[in-house]
DNA sequence: TTGCATCGTCAATTATTATTAACATAAATC
DNA sequence: GATTTATGTTAATAATAATTGACGATGCAA
């Protein structure tokens, strides 16, 4: 009856791109239950829900702290990019307005019809990069963008992500994580 | 079934220096179930858990990450504080082994017989100290010391803790917190 | 000792969760 | 349009969590 932990999961789950049946049948628990679940008519047993959770896969500290919202802060437009550069060196900013981040650096290539693979990437930290050339489908908690050159994006890793080149072309890209992954 | 939950759930139970009649009647459950979920041998519903956690208090985000172990490293006896003072200042560095600690600085006196509270404190952060002059109580998950001046503590301050001056005199200490208090 | 209070555990019952097996709806395929 | 396949929901049942009320062990006081 508790609150909070039907919606949770519900958001969580589609944020996977997850149906009620996918999940349940690699949690190794019914449909049903998670329905119940999701309208908030059952409270699980905490064991019910680190199944289900280990299926996405997901950390019970995770779930209970809620700053999964992608909450629109996810693609910047290159015309939005501030341009913080000095003298003969220009440099844009990516999500210039968030505080606190730690980074590093990579320059990758996606050759056309290449991407991160079937299952949906989710590891903890942040990590954000710009489109240099060629066009990058970005998929974020089940939302999908096409991005262009100077476009850019920037989103907390444990929101499940995927990247595809959808182009002719190869596209590149420079990303930055954290923490530092080399 | 699922090991971890009862002994993290005993191990912050004593932490907090609580029975187990005691939290149930805090928590709105009964004392036979808390030993049954400390014994692992059933899985709370997390509406259970959660009232239980509530009653402590404690968040299930806290629960389920595990760094509340004190772990011995609480108290750092005078004789063992390395000394990092370079010329005419000397500083003795309090856990010195601990890595990625953020601080800042408080100095307090405690009067004769005064403490804080009859409740435990526990709040985020970190919290250390070294004691100047006088003799101060120190309890940490249900760990009691006594220190003397130069004797120093460090600890998570999730931990439920009290301070208390049981000597004659004025108990003076050093101490640091972080996130910064003030 | 004896009595009293508190501790954690446990069998039997009650209340709730989890499963089974259906249903209704919507979108894709023939 | 009819058929198939997928979606999420739900009544009835089975399995499990939660309560009740007891028990023995321990510590403290009379």
């Amino acid at each position: 009856m508790n609150i909070e932990v039907g919606k949770q999961l519900r958001a969580v789950r589609t944020a996977f791109g997850l149906s009620q049946r996918e999940l349940a049948k690699r949690a190794g628990v019914t449909n049903g239950m998670i329905s119940l679940i999701e309208q908030d008519s059952v409270s699980p047993s905490v064991g019910s829900l680190q199944k289900i959770l280990a299926a996405l896969p997901m950390t019970m500290a995770d779930f209970f702290t809620r700053d999964m919202e992608a909450g629109g802060d996810v693609v910047y437009r290159a015309k939005d990019l501030p341009d913080v550069g000095t003298g003969d060196i220009q440099y844009r900013l990516v999500a210039a307005s968030k505080p606190d981040r730690k980074m590093s650096i990579l320059w990758e290539t996606y050759e056309p019809d290449t991407d991160t693979g079937e299952d949906l990437l989710t590891h903890s930290g942040e990590e954000g990069g710009v489109v240099v050339e060629g066009e990058l489908e970005v998929t974020v908690a089940g939302n999908t963008w096409v991005l262009g050159p100077g476009d850019a994006y920037y989103f907390n890793s444990r929101l499940p992500h995927r990247f595809r080149n959808t182009g002719k072309q190869p596209a590149r890209i420079v990303s930055a994580n954290t923490p530092p992954t080399i």
